[in-house]
DNA sequence: CATGAATGAGGCTTCATTCAT
DNA sequence: GATGAATGAAGCCTCATTCAT
């Protein structure tokens, strides 16, 4: 699957960039180094100057691109959920059988991402990581109706409803497939979270896998 | 339930106060209005300068109390889960049937607090509604280890831990207890929390409740 | 010497504090705790706020005696010379020979104290560590001619006034001898701070002494 | 020797600053007045805030420049020792005679600055004032270490070597060259504060100098 | 277009001190 | 007399942003 979109670009919404990041080098670099400062110093400790240095840059000229930190990070969340979207349906394209096509599709929406597509300057498995764990933080704000009457989450929810759909393809009876579906998605990034910090609460581990959690459990949940 | 726990004190790790809030007035104050002001604004936006201004009292005096902002939040988390836990406890106390048992504990877990036991001065309803908005903040830190280390999340681990010993009455068989106990104790914030803000990816709703889909859910999952 | 002045109290300026600490416990803790404290962490991070903690006791009752920390360095200061001063008058006493009286003055000003004393609950060798590195904090101040004024520095100047006279008793020609008393006393603690940070600008190390070189220093100087 | 150095620019250990004084109107102007405030209210008083007050600029505009106030009084004092390194350099430049090059020598270090060369921005007499109150509370830190380590002091132990060695050219057989050349750099700036603020413990004033405290002083203890 | 410079506002924290018991 | 509680003020510093080139 490595280089299935080598030369797709995700569309991203245009209300969350002043200029596309995607146009330029220094926009390269800009989204290229925020992902990995994220993943080294966390959301919270992340600003517009320390990327800027990282990146020999001026915080001034990242304000080109992008409003502030928030907007950056919708950036970098509706990229990542927009390159599971096209996984997603690459994956499932073709497939005839509900069943299996609902297994491939939490096969991509929960698996931990290790492999580096190397796709142009993002890496997406350290984008996994810093959505693991600082993807919530983009979403749970004060700001959440506006962020998303601007479409913000557009592509999150598109997945959400593309997965229950799969659901209830799959089994027409099951009266929660929306929630089921968001359950999953955002249950696996958080299984993944226990499993590196509070592996206590979870069962989930490097032999059993976050994935064949999910598989499980709809497979019980859907069970006619 | 009203009052059952009238007299109770919920005992909360010592290294998250620099003086315990409970013993003065002062304290209780802040711990009262920490909770609205958070809830008003946000926990990005609160600040304890703007804490004291609301209690008629300075920024310093709080500090007394606390160390910072996230010890604050850590407090608070930790009543909660404390109260959840007392709620737990009583309410699945005696009860020998393993569903029946279950059923009261998701019960507890999920439902969203809208009664205010008026329990001195925390009101627990507008607690719910921060814990929904912003526990995972608290939670999802670069310092999330030595928190953890710190024993911070003991009560919250402990809840989990004793939903998932019911699971695993419910049903022994069932290989996941602990993923599925904490799936249910946080995404049940989660489905309130879309329910509130993002309603097309959830069924819940008034007439749908949370609690159903997880007892729904929970009884699909552990079906023999 | 070492117990020469066991029954000794070394006379303050009154001024400087409000109760003398010498008449209660707390009084000789404050002062006990305050030169081990300033030597650990330095006059700037020294606050009467640490030193209540470390003698578990509230910063308030500190203030019962020392007005402000300044104070409290002054008393110490003025112990510290008052002590000295004893020792310079003891060990001078009897002595007819001016270029013997001046050795032994110079010996008792420029020697670094090694042995405690054990005088009470004051430790002269930290005490003596803590006058090398901040007395000067104490001296250089913009209040300088008002502390000055209220007397703060009577023992000071009297032991350099001291110093002053034995020198111009060996040698009554020499023009500066208030000038030298005061370098060497002001010098020898700049020696010794050398000796312990900067020891490529002194020739003063383990083998040759401060002493020895103002030894040498005041014998050149005075040669006839 | 007014103009000496008009074109030359004291070089400063890049540590200390984030972006060099002289490369800006601001920088200029927060050099220049630094001095001026400083001895006017005292480094102790001395606050980034205040002095942005003065030069209308804002406190945070200073820290663009320098990391803090330790390390703007470090700068400082570079620089005044770098320029009195730069005149010792130049005053004793060509003189082959040891005991006239340790006469200019010792006028330069010793001398209180009266005259202001108006190089640039830099006040010179008034530097040397808060050399003379303040340079010892630069030195006498917790942080002497580090900061010695960083080459903050690098200019200044150059100076006492440099005198050191012409001591040593002017007597060989003297044993204690640097520890001399210290006192008189240090001492020198101690029986100025005295001359200012505690004149009875020293005979320097108006009519005898301090220089002439050192003349005198050097010339007794180099006798052959 | 990119950047360097500057800044206002505010966050976090400690200090020094007072008050009431 | 000793202390615990409370506080105003200020210090130090960073953030997010704008402006001028």
């Amino acid at each position: 699957m490595s280089t299935f979109l080598e030369n797709l670009k995700i569309k991203i919404n245009e209300k969350l960039y002043l200029k596309d990041p995607e146009t330029s080098e220094l926009g390269k670099k800009i989204i290229q180094h925020s992902i990995l400062l994220i993943d080294e110093i966390g959301l919270e400790h992340f600003t517009f100057k320390k990327l800027g240095e990282r990146i020999n840059s001026n915080e001034s000229s990242i304000y080109r691109y992008f409003e502030n930190k928030h907007k950056l990070v919708m950036y970098l969340s509706a990229w990542y959920w927009g390159w599971i979207e096209y996984k997603l349906v690459f994956e499932t394209n073709n497939i005839e059988k509900p069943a299996e096509k609902l297994t491939k599709a939490i096969a991509v929406i929960t698996e931990k991402i290790t492999d580096d597509d190397s796709t142009e300057h993002i890496n997406e498995s350290i984008l996994n990581k810093i959505i693991i764990s600082e993807f919530n933080k983009a979403l749970y704000t004060k700001e959440v109706d506006e962020d998303n009457k601007e479409g913000y989450f557009w592509v999150y929810k598109k997945i959400i409803n593309q997965l229950a759909a799969i659901i209830h393809e799959a089994n027409p009876d099951y009266p929660y497939s929306k929630s089921l579906a968001s359950t999953i998605v955002e249950g696996s990034l958080h299984q993944h979270f226990l499993n590196d910090h509070l592996d206590t609460i979870t069962d989930c581990n490097d032999s059993k896998s976050v994935t064949a959690f999910y598989f499980d459990l709809v497979s019980r949940i859907l069970k006619k």
